[in-house]
DNA sequence: TTAGTATATAACCATATGTTTATATAGAAT
DNA sequence: ATTCTATATAAACATATGGTTATATACTAA
């Protein structure tokens, strides 16, 4: 691959907000709130985060209302998959959110 | 894995300079001023990089007489040789240093 | 239209990073 | 011992990065 995609690829990982946001789109998909809350930081942070992750293309949005819910992209990344194997679980920060009724329902 | 641990990781890898480095390392181990004639550096710039690359075990290096050479490591991380996979093959610059005797022998 | 919610962007600041120049260390050769 | 080569480290500086606060945009609901 291209040295300058890659570079930019390992920017946006390079960041342990930016991985902590990868372990849970790992598990399902997550609009800005629901990030803002699991990780307890300020709104224009995470935004700016998922920015840079979209830029590098590891994430891709889809918006439903007034929400804008982020996934895993990283097709053009052919080692991508073995590197989010190796992030830490999070799925017990995911049943926290839903416990404490800060899911999102749409 | 750790967040701390990946963080580090990615961060060695989110350089252009280090990329290269571990591109080449993959054909073959190099010493210091092999890198610095092929990727036309500082000595000083490339020994800082190789420092950044060895904190994160990323390579690893053995000393033989003056000469200090660098190798991948890379054993912690199961992911390593995927990314490894990625980089461009540099096997030219390798050639193109061997055929100018820029090539240490021992 | 107006008010409210979700998200993005901009400006600012403190810290981290990469490069350069200068110097120190380690081993080799004389 | 002295000199030479290879490498590491330190200091200085410019640029990049991440966080905060303030503001703008987009959609919803009344």
């Amino acid at each position: 691959m291209e040295l300058e995609q890659l570079t930019e690829c390992y920017k946006a990982m390079a960041d342990r907000t930016r991985l902590n946001i990868l372990a849970l789109l790992r598990h399902e998909e997550l609009c800005v709130c629901e990030l803002v809350e699991i990780l307890q930081m300020t709104q224009p942070s995470i935004s700016q985060h998922l920015r840079k992750l979209k830029q590098a293309k590891l994430v891709k949005e889809r918006r439903n209302s007034q929400w804008i819910f982020y996934s895993i992209d990283g097709e053009m990344y052919p080692f991508i998959k073995a590197n989010l194997e190796a992030l830490p679980d999070m799925s017990e920060k995911i049943e926290q959110l839903k416990a404490s009724g800060g899911k999102v329902c749409c």
